[in-house]
DNA sequence: TAAACATACCTAATTTTCTTAGGTATGTCA
DNA sequence: TGACATACCTAAGAAAATTAGGTATGTTTA
């Protein structure tokens, strides 16, 4: 991914996406992520599809392989333990958001 | 670090952290962390003292070395160099946070 | 109609950055 | 004196990315 700056965050924005979508293949969600952020974050196929995978094997994500013409798309959804474990990916994320933030912009040096 | 998420925030904490406090010793960052966020976010020193000696090497920091009594502390600064590389440390990291934020906040599925 | 580009999946080698688990040495406090 | 804090460091391994490919189909354009 480009940015530099997410090693780490791309299990959560994939697993908020899933939240939003219901049902993603991997292809759309390298786009839909450079539509939102308007270009400015790019996740590369090499970073996601084993990220899919990962997230598959540890049983969160769950694939349905469809035929669209003669192509074929692997579509991934949040499984049960996916639905529940996503809180907990999206209260970590948010914590390093508020810290960070807060290092950044808080008055570090009154002391 | 703790916290899990962190991977490539590390820099940009400790030129934060130069850019208010003029020098600081490798001890001290890690203190100092641990302070701010109060005990959430942990840098271990086996990933501090690599990358200061990193960031030193790319001429973004500079040593002094001085005893306090029988001890010695090796302070750390920003360079002229990384003075005006910070600018972009910090701006790429609120990018990050900004369309992070968006991404879990934002109405994604609104289409 | 052939070449280029987009869609759609994938992997392997390498790099970066971290965790874990040490090591050395001095200072302080119970 | 033994534990804990201060203060520096490194090395092995893991995790997660980048880079650079490969395969194949569908679409657009020169």
């Amino acid at each position: 991914m480009n940015g530099k700056i997410f090693r780490g965050s791309l299990d959560t924005i994939v697993i908020k996406l899933l939240t939003d979508n219901k049902e993603m293949y991997g292809y759309e969600i390298t786009q839909k992520v450079k539509e939102l952020t308007g270009g400015t974050m790019n996740i590369t196929e090499g970073a996601l599809y084993p990220a899919l995978h990962k997230l598959e094997g540890k049983g969160i994500l769950e694939t349905q392989t469809r035929s669209i013409g003669n192509r074929m798309r692997k579509y991934y959804s949040l499984t049960k333990k996916g639905k529940k474990e996503s809180v907990n990916y999206m209260k970590e994320m948010q914590s390093f958001l508020d810290q960070m933030q807060f290092l950044l912009n808080g008055k570090n040096n009154l002391a």
